[in-house]
DNA sequence: AACACGGGGTT
DNA sequence: AACCCAGTGTT
């Protein structure tokens, strides 16, 4: 049997049963595969979910706010994707008169839609012959043909994406771009594969030269750097000052405090001598340190602390991005989940 | 070509 | 602790 084909065979026998596998809905589809961009299937179906009920068509996405749209997407990370899908349904409104598109390259030019994507959505909602080339397909090919070329170089790139378009059954690109795809997110997998049951193993280069363990290579990333961030909680009866994040930094349009970085982490005492503090506080503030977090993103380890400060009024109307909002309210914002975290498990038991 | 961008799971 | 996840956009 061929490659293409003991693929479709197992996929057939193996599948899971997901949502956006019963609809050729690019609207649909398009939802799926933003939110399982480098998110696992577990992780991102109650936000495909959640998504569909609030927006069933993109019609209703464009018609909602950003602020709502990352509220909804709060806590899967990447919010740029949120952000992007937002401006994306915006254009599909106004120029594709509401209709998903479902070709490539018209799916190549909207926001967030990438090479992976648009071959997605296109080969799953029209059958167009576009090879997916996700992080499971690089796998599945590095191994099974032996290919050494590190995934995340050019090169690379170049090569699998070569050989994926040159391997697609054109018979049916759907349904084999999705047999791929599960093969190696449930055979084929990154740690221990059980390759004795695997029905593609005689044939598979990586297995009989034991080399599964060894393939795919990929060029090594920066390492994680430290980050201690120093948050100020304002309150003022049921007001509270938050700060809406800017470009240039993590969590783009989120809501956090306002915040002071430090080269260390250091206590009150150190941090009043920062004249920053002094300057945008004034210098009777008085504040009392209520907890330190820790929390690990992909590249960055940041150490937070949060000092909190009650009845305390200030004025910072020159600041667009700081505003007071009642604590009753404050959960309409989308956060961080780290802010989110202490907020709900810190800083309302601390309010009386 | 290299890096930034979240959060969670597995080994 | 290291690696990876249905990757994309920026520099």
């Amino acid at each position: 049997m061929t490659f293409q084909n003991e693929l479709i065979n197992w996929y057939q026998i193996n599948k899971r049963d997901l949502p956006w596998r019963h609809t050729k809905d690019a609207y649909i589809i398009w939802l799926s595969e933003i939110i399982l961009q480098q998110t696992r299937v577990e992780q991102g179906l109650p936000y495909f979910n959640k998504f569909l009920e609030n927006f069933p068509t993109v019609t209703d996405f464009a018609s909602a706010s950003e602020t709502q749209v990352l509220k909804l997407w709060q806590g899967l990370g990447y919010y740029s994707r949120g952000r992007n899908m937002h401006a994306t349904a915006q254009i599909v409104v106004n120029h594709y008169d509401g209709i998903f598109p479902n070709l490539h390259d018209d799916l190549l030019k909207l926001k967030g839609i990438g090479e992976y994507t648009a071959a997605a959505i296109s080969s799953f909602s029209s059958g167009e012959a576009r090879a997916v080339v996700d992080g499971n397909v690089f796998r599945v090919l590095a191994r099974y043909f032996g290919i050494n070329t590190p995934i995340n170089s050019p090169a690379g790139k170049k090569e699998f994406f070569a050989l994926a378009n040159e391997l697609l059954y054109v018979e049916d690109p759907a349904l084999y771009n999705q047999a791929i795809m599960e093969f190696g997110a449930i055979q084929c997998k990154p740690k221990s594969p059980n390759c004795i049951i695997c029905p593609l193993n005689q044939s598979c280069f990586a297995f009989n030269n034991a080399l599964v363990n060894e393939l795919p290579v990929k060029i090594r990333k920066a390492e994680q750097k430290h980050r201690f961030l120093n948050y100020f909680v304002c309150l003022n009866g049921d007001d509270i000052l938050v700060r809406q994040r800017q470009a240039g930094d993590i969590w783009q349009h989120l809501y956090d405090f306002p915040s002071i970085e430090t080269e260390a982490e250091v206590d009150w005492n150190s941090l009043a001598f920062v004249s920053n503090v002094k300057t945008a506080f004034g210098e009777k503030a008085n504040f009392t340190h209520l907890l330190s977090k820790k929390h690990i993103l992909t590249h960055q380890i940041i150490h937070l602390r949060f000092f909190v400060l009650k009845n305390y009024i200030f004025n910072f109307s020159k600041q667009k991005e700081l505003n007071w909002v009642s604590l009753g309210k404050l959960d309409e914002l989308p956060q961080p989940k780290v802010i989110h975290d202490f907020i709900t498990e810190c800083l309302l038991n601390n309010m009386e």
